[in-house]
RNA sequence: GCCCGGAUGGUGGAAUCGGUAGACACGCAGGACUUAAAAUCCUGUGGCCAGUUAAACGGCUGUGCGGGUUCAAGUCCCGCUCCGGGUACCA
């Protein structure tokens, strides 16, 4: 029979959504169940792009293969559709954005329809549904009304803050006060980066290295505007600790304890000389506090202008404000020589109360530590290269365990630059008392910092680089804050009954110059006046598109609750996810700001683990073929003809290289999913997405390959819908072996989602069955269904055709049998030195002295023994056997 | 600069625990079928070198580079090169 792909799948297709096949229903009485969730997109006006369908084949794949183990599954989609593109094709054309919206959200779902992924679409949801961000707008308010106990460990409700007796004394205001600065989100100035295209200010997170916005590419300035912002920092330790109990790639928990960042050491006070300041510093290396010979303040740093003497203030003033104007690229980069300038003030080092030189550079910053270091060139390469440019004294405080005496003899003398362990020297002082002589890297840190607290000089410290997170926009498509700023200067968050609070509609969408949201000009909606007679305004600000997406999987265990964010006991059944699949983009600020949600709200009790997701994949990027001349111009596809393998520019006839680069539009060699699912249909698409290679690899796409899964599939389909290919009886042991194998073999790597070798595996039985011409039918229908996850429009109309009427969706998965895998022989490799020479069948159950003998004896051996008697050799049943000769 | 990945035939990749390198697929070459093409099927296919009428077959070499450990290394260790991604000079 000919495979008609476009019949078949149009057919079950429409089967599925009639018979609402994969609708999920909350049975409790089934323990086993399995959360499997896809990143959800964002649909953006160009619809599905070949990336999307990667992530979403391979967890179609374990979803249906988890149902077929008798898994009650729980496998989601919906949008998260609040962004950008919507708003500016608002501003150029007055087209709301929820119609905008709505249009790409229709093209998402039937793309993704026509895929055949197996999602229960009675759970849709999409995040600029009032219905929905009325529960983001309630997270928020859950947030800002908790504050982090540091002895719990834990967030709290505000309510059970302990009030100290002197705030209590102050008054109500400074009650307030204090209450408002220990609540998770907080109001106040920020120094914010600014872009002046998208008229949005950008949070540090998405400024790129070369100071351009990563949105739109224009470079962005500094502003200062009042911010929404969330304390994730005193989660950073909860954050870091529960990595470890997490199933994901190891890169991906690496880079995610390298943003939060934490590092040991102390913080010690440096009294300024002629006055009452102190400069405090954050150092990971107090041990190095004799060869501290300058500090360094960052420019932002609110000492600054107190220590300026007035001879250095027009020279400090003007390096502030050239640091200012500086983009982060030029600030950071290392290739250009370090900046600084002298403040005119001493501090008093506290170990050997010498004084030292306060400095100004901007390779220190304020958003880290105190914004203030202590300079010890001798240990620290940056504060060496720095000294070495000022002319500021070296002072060697460590012999460098080196063998090299040269070096050594370099760094005793201060000419380099020594940043790992050895003996102090130079280091005690009679006055102080301190003495640390002697010791090596590890003792003299503990012996420093105990010396520090014992004078109350210092303390221990550790430090984070994880910032607070700048949680507003000012823009109109995003959840409104639910939020009054009144006349009085409180500022109050709506009561639950008031949500969802939504957008009013706008004539203009465009931003105010100031800097404010549309929203700014929605008069009736921000003016609001309470029951005294108070007026206030609404918040202008909108919430990151970042809000919506922290939470959804919560939002997919009870899409439709209108009472609650969800049925707790439906939480408990389905929490965590147990496979969360999407790009590796998001290894950072998604999936840590959603960990940080998750952990607030289960402080609150709200939900029932501590982390929402148990196993994370991160998919590979696809990427496309792309042409370039010798010299590296790049050439769009269009202009590419390919001739006997090798390729050359259609106009000059010059030949091309073959490149492997990003889709784009410049190259036109973007691949539409459209194009592929309408050539070979949406099985071969999901069998060469997941037949290219590894999951988690970056590689190209290549349509001649979509092809050779489509010759697959065609075979396949050719075969067992042939009648006379399909006998009764006994089946042929050289198949029902390979059968067994396949079955083990797809089995195991769709458990670790290895999907490439599972579908090489049922080639190589198709492959098989087609020579040997016959199998049986029982052989068949076992194959249709391990086949069923990967090509389910194909599975299913074999399944039909075998004459079942129903669904194989439920079908148990098929078990292999240990018993006809087992082999009694193997054809040994026998290499001589580790050279394979000749092979030799013989029995598994041969012991070792046998097995040498055979070997030995065995006429081929003769020449690679040549007289001689082996040495040693090695068996390894089942493996290989290799002969030692000298 | 730093951090995280990666490098295997003409191409995508396989080798899951240190044990036969190149599974599977594409491409290419040759053949069958056809008036022809497409489709399909069959055969061959890492490189180099031999010999025999021919075939089976034989030898050397080979997983980015240089070392090392081991009976045995694509896999482990040390030192590099190049490519990709991230990046906040993090004290």
């Amino acid at each position: 029979m000919e495979y008609k792909f476009r019949e078949i799948e149009k057919k079950w297709q429409k089967y599925w959504e009639d018979n609402k096949t994969f609708k999920t229903f909350d049975d409790f009485s089934n323990p086993k169940k399995f959360y499997v969730l896809d990143m959800f997109p964002y649909p953006s006006g160009a619809g599905l792009h070949v990336g999307h369908p990667e992530g979403y084949t391979a967890t179609d794949i374990v979803a249906r293969y988890k149902r077929m183990k008798g898994y009650n599954v729980l496998h989601p989609m919906g949008w998260d559709a609040f962004g950008l593109p919507a708003e500016q094709y608002a501003i150029q054309t007055g087209t709301h954005p929820a119609i905008t919206t709505k249009k790409n959200c229709d093209t998402f779902r039937r793309q993704i329809k026509e895929l055949g992924l197996s999602y229960d679409w009675d759970r849709e949801i999409n995040t600029t549904d009032p219905e929905y961000y009325k529960w983001t707008q309630w997270i928020f308010i859950k947030i800002y009304n908790t504050w982090f106990d540091e002895k719990a460990g834990k967030g709290r409700p505000i309510s059970e803050l302990p009030i100290p007796e002197e705030v209590k004394n102050a008054g109500p205001e400074a009650i307030r006060k204090y209450i408002d600065s220990k609540r998770l989100a907080y109001y106040d100035d920020a120094q914010v980066w600014w872009c002046p295209e998208c008229k949005i200010v950008c949070a540090n997170e998405e400024v790129l290295s070369d100071g351009s916005h990563e949105k739109c590419g224009n470079l962005v300035e500094k502003r200062k505007l009042k911010q929404w912002m969330l304390r994730i920092p005193l989660y950073a330790e909860r954050l870091l600790q529960g990595i470890e109990s997490l199933d994901w790639p190891e890169g991906i928990k690496e880079m995610q304890r390298n943003w939060i960042g934490r590092s040991t050491g102390a913080e010690v006070d440096f009294p300024v000389e002629n006055s009452d300041e102190k400069i405090t510093v954050f150092t990971t290396r107090p041990d190095t506090l004799f060869g501290a010979t300058y500090m360094v303040l960052s420019p932002e740093h609110p000492l600054v202008e107190k220590l300026t003497t007035p001879s250095r203030k027009s020279e400090v003033e003007e390096y502030i404000k050239a640091a200012s104007l500086k983009s982060d690229l030029e600030r950071t980069d290392l290739s250009k020589e370090k900046t600084g300038v002298f403040s005119g003030s001493y501090a008093i080092n506290p170990v050997n109360l010498q004084k030292i030189p306060v400095w100004i550079a901007d390779y220190v910053l304020m958003g880290y530590g105190t914004g203030a270091i202590m300079a010890v060139p001798a240990h620290d390469t940056r504060d060496f290269e720095f000294a070495q440019k000022f002319n500021l004294p070296i002072v060697c405080i460590m012999d460098p365990d080196t063998s090299d005496a040269e070096q050594r003899k370099r760094v005793l003398e201060g000419h380099e630059c020594w940043t790992e362990d050895g003996r102090y020297i130079n280091s005690a002082d009679k006055t102080t008392g301190i003495d640390i002589n002697g010791l090596n890297k590890e003792a003299g840190i503990a012996k420093m910092i105990a010396w520090l607290e014992e004078k109350k000089l210092g303390r221990a410290k550790v430090n984070y680089k994880l910032r607070d997170w700048l949680f507003s926009r000012q823009r109109y498509w995003g959840e409104p804050f639910p939020v009054i700023h009144w006349e009085d200067g409180e500022i109050t968050v709506l009561d639950e009954k008031e949500l969802p609070l939504e957008l009013p509609p706008l004539e203009k969408y465009q931003p105010g110059e100031s800097g404010e949201s549309p929203l700014a000009n929605a008069t009736d909606w921000i003016t609001v006046t309470d029951a005294r007679g108070r007026k206030g305004r609404r918040e202008t600000n909108t919430m990151p598109q970042w809000a919506g997406s922290c939470w959804y999987y919560l939002r997919f265990i009870d899409p439709k609750n209108k009472e609650a964010i969800f049925d707790p006991a439906k939480e408990k059944y389905w929490m965590p996810v147990d496979l969360y699949i999407g790009g590796a983009e998001h290894a950072v600020l998604h999936l840590l700001y959603s960990r940080f949600w998750h952990k607030v709200l289960y402080d609150l009790g709200i939900v029932s683990t501590d982390e929402p997701y148990q196993k994370l994949f991160n998919q590979g990027m696809i990427l496309a073929y792309a042409y370039e001349t010798d010299k590296g111009a790049k050439i769009a596809s269009d202009m590419v003809v390919e001739k006997e393998g090798k390729y050359f520019h259609k106009e000059t006839g010059e030949e091309l290289r073959q490149i492997v680069a990003k889709m784009s539009k410049t190259l036109k060699n973007v691949v539409n999913p459209d194009d592929v699912v309408k050539k070979y249909g949406a099985d071969s698409l999901r069998l060469y997405e997941m037949f290219m290679g590894p999951l988690e690899a970056t590689k190209p796409w290549d349509d001649k390959g979509v092809k050779g899964v489509f010759g697959f599939l065609n075979k396949t389909f050719r075969f067992l819908s042939e009648k006379n290919n399909i006998t009764e009886g006994e089946e042929d042991s050289e198949v029902i072996k390979a059968l067994h194998q396949t079955i083990k073999k797809v089995g195991n790597d769709i458990e670790n989602l290895r999907f490439n070798t599972a579908i090489s595996a049922m080639m190589i039985f198709i492959n098989l069955a087609t020579k040997k011409g016959k199998i049986t039918r029982r052989t068949a229908e076992t194959f249709i269904k391990i086949l069923s996850p990967f090509a389910p429009h194909l599975a299913e109309e074999l399944w039909n055709l075998a004459g079942h009427n129903k669904t194989i969706a439920y079908e148990p998965w098929p078990e292999y049998n240990e018993e006809y895998l087992k082999e009694d022989t193997f054809e040994y490799p026998v290499s001589f030195n580790g050279k394979l020479r000749f092979k030799l069948e013989l029995p598994l159950s041969m012991d070792k002295e046998e097995i040498v003998d055979r070997v030995v004896s065995d006429p081929r051996s003769a020449k690679w023994l040549s007289g001689k008697k082996p040495e040693n050799v090695i068996v390894v049943p089942g493996k290989i056997i290799n002969v030692v000769v000298r």
